[in-house]
DNA sequence: CGCTAAACGAGACGGTACGTCCAGTCTTTGC
DNA sequence: GCAAAGACTGGACGTACCGTCTCGTTTAGCG
């Protein structure tokens, strides 16, 4: 028995939330991930401290909430699926570093990883919550190109995935190169057809 | 011109050197990165502070230099090459699975990522001193693959570094999945012969 | 207008306030002056240093208030007045040498000094909070014996003050000599009758 | 036996030791006292700290010796004897708070007070080369004005002094007023003549 | 006159304290 | 009766100096 109430989320405020969450993306676009602070985000929000640490357990928490609220807003429920499944990939992965080429995103975006990293539970949370269904999504188009045998049948799908954005993931994080349409359509099509030649 | 005088390297104390780098992997080891601090790591290293900020302009530059000093040490030169492409790609990614699941180095690595995801000069120094000679031995070995028509001719190595390595630092950082050496086998074979069906 | 928001004295902690003087004069006691750090308060009271730079702008000012809080405690409303003004004086100056041979009250007060010295605002202060109303109190004593004729009528007593106080004063800072009761005897009664033969 | 030889002053660079005490005394007027540092003379005089340290054994002594040089290099030997006891003091007194209004010695000597006050060894050493001969000039006046009969024959000549100093001293320390000519010539013909009335 | 030892400038070193900023908790007050 | 406002303890930040300790480089005096 826990001798600390748990705070009552039915009396919670919507507007406080708002404001906070808002006031979270806003600042770690303007000032980035490092000079974020938990009062800087009050402070900007209007709102007391407690307020922030009786709903967020961290800082990372609220950023991964700030970044579902405002990020997977406009989210699509499935792949496009014209039947070419090279040019859907290369859609989708443009549509990819386009966002992350957008500096309001690009930086939130690595707040949240660099939070992840270091943060086993938010880790998980992303899975689950943001990772998970993306990848779902993803598996789904390659299941059914895998029925239209444009997929070889004994790809495990998880693998596939990561085959398709790891490496479109690792160049932004890293900046170990530019982030070009042509780059994602090179990926694609190497994914696709391997680096073995074909005979 | 520079108002401030720049520290004479020639009088540097080699002891105090070696004595911060290694205070600095130990700690970031013992207690994770965001639990690091810059007074932690002189006290540990029974060093005062000014002599850390005497030589490193922030603190991921010090664990850049932690780092290249004590994982760079036992680098290889070049990449094993018995003439099978998919053996030795897997023989240095099985390597890299386990020294990433050696918890010493994950938290180290893992800092150092920290601080290259939001600190553009340091990525720089990361990519020519780090990634660049690690990548170009890479695609050496590639390269000579590629002679013996086990690549094809029109893969560009660049890519296909990002093709091979991606997917298993991504998964790693992000804790998408387990890093097992079943993994990197996948992953190498399915770069190799790609995700389309064979005919 | 201030950037800066004032510190709500409403919401003021009490205990905090208190436990900081308490500490300082204790320090002040314990190390002397040149040793005495804000860090080293903020310690001794249990206290977080923020808290004190909070209230205090200075130091010195910090020094002030406790001075004021312990020392001022139990002062006098009034002189004594038996209608022997050498006597009056005498027993005034006595306690006063009595109060600076108090090792406790000597090195409190010497530290006040120091920071007086040096500080303007500081010294302001003092004046209209500590010297002005002491030296209110020995106008008023001297005031009464110049109307009962024991007082030359043209003395300025502003000076009067200074010459029965200064010479006291000045040995204890500068330690030019031993500071006993028969010397303030000596001071009261060359004052009141001059240096000059009396015909 | 000491391990630690002791400095050979016939090597002693004289350039050195005057670009220090030069320093010292400008900064000290430049910056005022509490901002004086060790690091800043010696730069300021283009010197090594260790040359500081080597000869002086704190900063209070190092202040000492250029107050000594440079202030008392114009000292008179004797107080002016025209007869007149009040005018040969008011001269002296007059020229003592000019002196005092001069803000590089005003700054300059309260920074040696602050010294004395908290320094028993360095208050000492004031004594013995700066206060006492001074002093003993002024005794010498005074017992040349107690032959001619321009003083009481049994007046302690030690306390006579703190009677025509003290206070001056005293309003110029703690600013308790204006030091003016009127205020020391009040003084004057106050300590001389008594505050009692003459009959 | 050349040797040598000390003093010199320079400045890195282990430290202490500075004054600021923020984390996370606790308290008061206004709506 | 909740939440804004914000004071509280705690502790790291990056800076400034402390006093000590080498470094090479003059420089003085002796042999």
């Amino acid at each position: 028995m826990s001798t600390k109430a748990a705070p009552d989320a039915t009396r919670r405020s919507e507007t406080a939330r708002r404001a906070i969450l808002t006031a979270a993306i806003d600042l770690v676009g303007e000032v980035g991930y490092p000079k974020l602070s938990i009062e800087g985000i009050a402070h900007a929000a209007g709102v007391g401290k407690q307020t922030i640490y009786r709903w967020w357990p961290s800082k990372g928490a609220l950023l991964f909430d700030a970044f579902l609220a405002f990020a997977g807003e406009g989210e699509a429920a499935a792949l496009p699926d014209t039947g070419d499944l090279a040019a859907d990939l290369k859609v989708v992965l443009r549509a990819t570093v386009d966002e992350l080429e957008n500096p309001r995103y690009d930086r939130a975006m690595r707040a949240m990883h660099v939070e992840i990293v270091n943060d086993h539970l938010l880790a998980a949370e992303y899975l689950s919550r943001l990772d998970g269904p993306m990848r779902e999504l993803k598996k789904t188009r390659l299941r059914s190109a895998q029925r239209a045998g444009q997929l070889a049948e004994d790809v495990d799908l998880e693998v596939a995935v990561d085959m398709l954005f790891g490496p479109v993931l690792n160049r932004w994080l890293h900046r170990t190169g530019p982030l070009t349409h042509e780059y994602v359509d090179q990926v694609v099509d190497m994914a696709l057809s391997g680096l073995a030649p074909r005979p």
